[in-house]
DNA sequence: ACTAAATTTGAACGTTCGTTCACTAAATTG
DNA sequence: CAATTTAGTGAACGAACGTTCAAATTTAGT
């Protein structure tokens, strides 16, 4: 027999410290984020999350503060992430319509992509309320800058007058669902869902509609 | 001193027995939906709900079976108010635009009377495999006859043509949204809400869209 | 090879929560 | 008025959950 087979959860790969310990966590939030969204976050427990991931409860707290420090974690990856699919959509047009388009197209590409792609996630109560204030704080700078993006449409005569508060939280709000009931096994793919969701959305406000399909 | 004032909770009107019993659930089940959509099936305990209502926890057991009963009959609640408002919806439209702004419009209407308006409350997971079959058996019969009216609108020429499917989806999910920010203290009313959305959504698959203001 | 740091274990603790129950009080019925 | 049903109390329970910790194990640096 051989002597003494070691343990170690992850897969170890060959890299440094830190690369592996930038894996960990990835997969770690990642899984947490999968988790919240199906049940949400109270009704994700530790042990849920420690089991899919092959640990025990005690180890988890290695790389979280506390249950409320996962959520504030999982969030700021989030909110990070969104911003990045934020301004790939903002490069990608050349006025108010087209930017509002690509920023919700590239939004649900990162979000079919990625469960951690839910900037929208509720519950926000169970943060501290230092963690909530900065929380909210980057979702509302995310809001303002699609709200920018309206108002700079209605100036270019791409988009028709409207209210762009109102626009955006229709907007959000579709973009949220989606995450509830988009099922990758089903006969969608993500680009089909991206691509007719913002051609949708980006309709409802365009200056000069033109037929959907 | 008076002579032994007796305790009731609820502040007891002149009814019948049926009537208060009824005015009692109503209240119960009301109070339930607000916090349920305040903070999560999960995030609000029997006590919070008890503490809101005035009464014990035992008491609570004389109306409920369990607290998975609660969120089924919240949610009983919710789809057949929720059909009230699409039915009305449908009466005051001509043709499948107008009923699909008619039933998105009342919806939200009475979503932002009443918070037991929430057919697509989540946490599903919560109810047992019986409840849970006949709860979204309910609620996919909305989203079916919203479908219903798309596809008529495509056939009698006031609506672009579309995949009904996403779009049911799309609006569905704003709506939702809505739940989650419409705040009464705030500067829109309820029918400004109403009605701006509806514009909104409705003209996302206008076949001949409208200016908005 | 040795040391220090990082990781994981497994068990235990204190709370909170949903639920039950024996009992009391009030309303309804006949 | 007596009998039955409906409401409500308050304490207690068992289970689940978040969290802690001392000890053991593995890895990284020298």
């Amino acid at each position: 027999m051989n002597k003494s087979v070691k343990k170690r959860a992850w897969g170890n790969q060959v890299l440094s410290q830190h690369e592996q310990r930038e894996l960990r966590e990835t997969v770690l939030f990642e899984t947490a984020a999968r988790l919240f969204n199906r049940f949400g976050f109270r009704g994700t427990s530790m042990s849920m999350l420690t089991n899919e991931l092959g640990l025990t409860k005690g180890a988890l707290y290695h790389y979280v503060k506390d249950k409320s420090d996962l959520l504030y974690k999982v969030n700021l990856r989030s909110a990070h992430s969104s911003r990045e699919a934020h301004e790939r959509g903002v490069a990608e047009g050349r006025n108010g319509y087209e930017r509002v388009h690509g920023i919700v197209r590239h939004y649900l590409l990162a979000a079919t992509e990625s469960p951690i792609e839910t900037f929208v996630l509720l519950e926000d109560d169970a943060l501290s309320p230092d963690q909530a204030q900065e929380i909210i704080k980057l979702r509302k700078a995310l809001i303002t800058d699609m709200r920018r993006e309206i108002s700079a449409g209605i100036e270019d005569g791409s988009i028709t007058p409207c209210d762009p508060k109102l626009v955006s939280l229709t907007i959000v709000g579709a973009m949220a669902w989606m995450l509830q009931w988009y099922d990758p096994e089903q006969d969608m793919s993500k680009e089909e869902v991206s691509s007719g969701m913002a051609d949708l959305l980006s309709r409802m406000i365009a200056a000069d509609p033109k037929p959907l399909q």
